[in-house]
RNA sequence: GGCCCGGUGGCUCAGCUGGUUAGAGCGCCGCCCUGUCACGGCGGAGGUCGUCGGUUCGAACCCGAUCCGGGUCGCCA
């Protein structure tokens, strides 16, 4: 039975009474989260978004009606109690923070029962996350994720108050734009006034905020939902949220700068880490050559080294095949104190290594009294064995691996597999945050797909003057004003410095295979303004969902949103996608083909 | 689309090389209990073993297909 709260209001949350609260009256309200009924006298925890508070009720300081409502409380009811706060006479509940006190109930209300849940509503759930999903409001309950929450809500307070105060504006840009077939595959919404039309939903604001740049707002902010109908990943929802900024009048470092001290100052309100500015910066280059990977982490060592020159006289087939390609290279690692790793574990290794494109991967452990077992040793010839040990560093104990192949796919691999290990070893620690700039990433990427360059940031990306005359002759090699930001092996944030000028802007779409009338059909908007005056410009954008799940220490940004998605892109509890109407589909216009075979 | 892992009472799991009525803990229901906080005591209910098909005298277990969830490669300018 429901009753009324009326002429009733919450004084405070339950995890607000402080001591100094003690001998005065409060009135709680949230959800029963325990009770233990001791028979003459009943204890029950209520909780809500702030914590705990132990509830007593006792025949004396409650009437008899009260004191038999509180015996009939179950978990999940809610219930609104006035009462004293007293300092406990039992055992103090360490594990509380309002563990020294309880509130002697003198009047209760059942504002709401409760079914018994289908999982039980606490902290570090072990409950199965497809049942949570489907039961989201009942997850969100949990302390866990109310705090992850929270986290986030602070961080986009405390962004929007920073970047205010450097003098950004906040500006919202549409969710119903042009569909652009670069890039990832849009999320289409039917037109009914333009039957056959379809608007797309954003993948990120990216032209408006430079068309703002165009109008002179100079410094824009947003912190905007953006679409990318792509498959989903521990860190990918089709929908997520960019910490949007763009600037005008400014180059590298200007974006740089403010940026980090955004970061220091998130870091150091948020969870009192300190970031030292500046931050390290690495070009992509370094990174690859050392980490392999455009996002390294630099929580551990492990880095990747290019053998190709202490073995360029082995007549081992596969380095040899290797170092004959273009672009082709020898790289190890070496797993320090590894080398005793039992050989079932070293093939897990190397299967490991064939999902990211290796053919194999050749390993010498190196025993405790020096000798070493590898899986190439007998195509070595005297002495070579000692000298490419000796060019990883190998020490008694270690394991050496390496991969050969095009530099792609050796970077690939040898990248995947630092991480991997260290994963294994247990290198990675949650508590530590290694922030890097990575910058001077390539403009351009080849596609075998398409058989043609694609930008590899966006065909807006300016590249570095220095390399611009390379543009026709060996458009690979040009690089451009492009950064991204790194945490712990995660790419949070990335931007780059603007176009601003046609005749670079039209030699970019020449590259990338566009013809003029395609970049105007598709981008005619922006080549036009930039008629008009367009001011230098540059910008960034985070990706606030894996800024948070780093933040609050998550290893999925699903334990950072609402209301996520799952696997295919569908939401478990409301059951999004669904078929529509046949009178919708009319309206608009459409129809469903018939299922393939 | 490929590969890997998982699916057994409400929740978390066990269940051997196939062999009687499929178990445990927690939760739930009832009774008892005035200092509990992983409360305690006594009693009880609750399971199409994801689904479909096959092999077998016999399937939770083996085989095939399929559905659902997770990780990952491809993909994500």
């Amino acid at each position: 039975m429901a009753e009324s709260m009326k002429g009733m209001h919450r004084s405070h949350r339950c995890g607000e009474v402080t001591e100094a609260l003690i001998g005065s009256k409060v009135t709680l309200m949230g959800w029963v989260q325990k009770s233990r009924n001791k028979g003459g006298i009943i204890f029950v925890d209520l909780r809500d978004r702030s914590g705990i508070m132990q509830l007593i009720f006792e025949n004396g300081s409650i009437d008899e009606a009260g004191f038999e409502k509180a015996g009939k409380l179950r978990s999940e009811f809610v219930i609104a109690v006035t009462g004293m706060v007293e300092r406990r006479s039992g055992a103090v509940n360490e594990n509380l923070k309002t563990g020294t006190m309880e509130v002697r109930v003198e009047y209760l209300r059942v504002l709401s029962e409760s079914e018994t849940p289908p999982f039980p509503v606490e902290e570090n759930s072990k409950t199965k996350e497809e049942i949570r999903l489907k039961y989201r409001y009942l997850d969100l309950r949990r302390p866990d994720l109310q705090r992850n929450l929270m986290l986030r809500s602070q961080v986009a307070t405390l962004t929007r108050k920073f970047m205010a105060e450097e003098g950004f504006l906040e500006i919202e840009t549409p969710m119903l734009c042009k569909s652009t077939p670069e890039g990832a595959r849009d999320y289409l919404v039917p037109s009914r006034v333009h039957p056959g039309s379809f608007y797309a939903l954003p993948q990120s604001p990216q032209l408006f905020k430079q068309l703002l740049m165009c109008s002179g707002y100079d410094r824009y902010i947003q912190i905007a939902r953006c679409f990318r109908d792509e498959d989903l990943r521990a860190d990918r929802q089709p929908e997520f949220t960019q910490i949007d900024m763009e600037l005008s009048f400014v180059d590298v470092d200007d974006v740089i700068d403010v940026n980090e001290r955004l970061l220091a100052y998130l870091f150091k309100e948020v969870l009192g880490v300190e970031v030292s500015l500046p931050i390290q910066r690495m070009t992509w280059q370094e990174a690859m050559d050392r980490f392999g990977s455009d996002k390294p982490d630099l929580r551990f060592g492990m880095e990747l080294k290019n053998v190709s020159e202490a073995v360029k006289d082995f007549e081992f087939g596969v380095f040899q095949s290797a170092l004959t390609l273009k672009d082709g290279s020898v790289r190890g690692i070496n797993a320090k104190g590894q080398g005793a790793m039992p050989r079932k574990k070293i093939d897990k290794l190397v299967e490991f290594a064939k999902g990211y494109g290796a053919k194999g991967l050749a390993y010498i452990a190196i025993q405790e009294d020096g000798t070493a077992k590898s899986s190439f040793a007998k195509f070595l010839k005297e002495g070579e064995m000692e000298s490419l040990i000796a060019a990883m560093e190998g020490q008694p104990g270690d394991l050496l691996l390496f991969a050969a192949d095009k530099n792609k796919i050796v970077w690939n691999v040898l990248g995947a597999l630092r991480l991997h290990l260290a994963e294994e070893l247990g290198l990675l620690d949650k508590n530590e945050f290694r922030f890097v700039w990575i910058t001077e990433f390539p403009l351009l990427e080849w596609s075998d797909e398409e058989n043609r360059f694609m930008a590899m940031h966006h065909p807006f990306t300016m590249p570095m003057e220095e390399d611009w005359d390379k543009i026709d002759s060996d458009p690979g090699s040009v690089r451009a004003k492009a950064y991204d930001i790194v945490l712990n092996g995660n790419e949070i944030g990335g931007g780059s410095v603007r176009i601003h000028q046609d005749d670079i802007q039209e030699k970019m779409f020449e590259v990338l295979g566009f013809t003029k009338e395609q970049a105007w059909d598709q981008f005619g908007f922006l080549l036009s303004a930039f008629k008009y005056g367009v001011p230098p410009h540059a910008g960034l954008a985070y990706g606030l969902d894996r800024l948070v799940m780093l933040m609050a220490k998550q290893d999925s940004i699903r334990d950072v949103i609402a209301f996520p998605k799952v696997k295919d892109a569908s939401d478990m509890m409301c059951e999004a996608p669904s078929q529509v109407d046949e009178k919708q589909l009319q309206e608009l216009g459409i129809r469903i083909a018939e299922k393939e075979e």
